[in-house]
DNA sequence: CGTTTGACTACGC
DNA sequence: CGCGTAGCCAAAC
């Protein structure tokens, strides 16, 4: 119906692995500014995109859990964990975390300001035809 | 084949 | 800060 192309899970998780990738140890990312790297289909407003394809996101991590990929790395745009289908999982992706040194406070959220990541440098985005990062909380 | 369900997010109160 | 709500869409029921 619509000629705009549906972005396909099947192209949408390789490319969101490919970038959590790229988050260094001890830092840490959000659904949502993963999502803002991917470019919306023309004509569709970028801010639902993002939006919609967060949760995504969300899903690729799950299916991504065990494969190497620190999917451990992404939380939520709020600074926490979000939960997890499995009892104990989200301790242990916290237990990831501070491990490589990521710090919660007593609300149980970490300070982007601190560990939050900016997203790949411009060259790695270009070579990936990828845009720049919407900016962590 | 209609309904419910998410590892989401922004916004309002 | 916390809880509720709308938006959105592939997948699982």
């Amino acid at each position: 119906m619509d000629m705009f192309t549906p972005p396909e899970p099947e192209r949408f998780n390789p490319i969101v692995w490919e970038i959590v990738r790229q988050i260094p140890h001890g830092r840490v990312s959000s659904y949502g500014q993963i999502a803002s790297m991917i470019p919306p289909p023309p004509g569709v407003d970028p801010v639902a995109y993002i939006h919609v394809r967060a949760r995504w996101v969300g899903t690729a991590m799950r299916v991504s859990v065990g494969s190497g990929i620190p999917w451990h790395r992404v939380i939520n745009s709020q600074g926490t964990i979000s939960a997890l289908p499995q009892p104990g999982a989200r301790d242990e992706q916290r237990a990831r975390l501070e491990a490589e040194g990521i710090v919660f406070d007593t609300l149980d959220k970490v300070n982007f300001k601190v560990c939050g990541w900016a997203g790949p440098d411009a060259a790695w985005l270009d070579a990936h035809g990828l845009l720049p990062p919407k900016k962590l909380k």
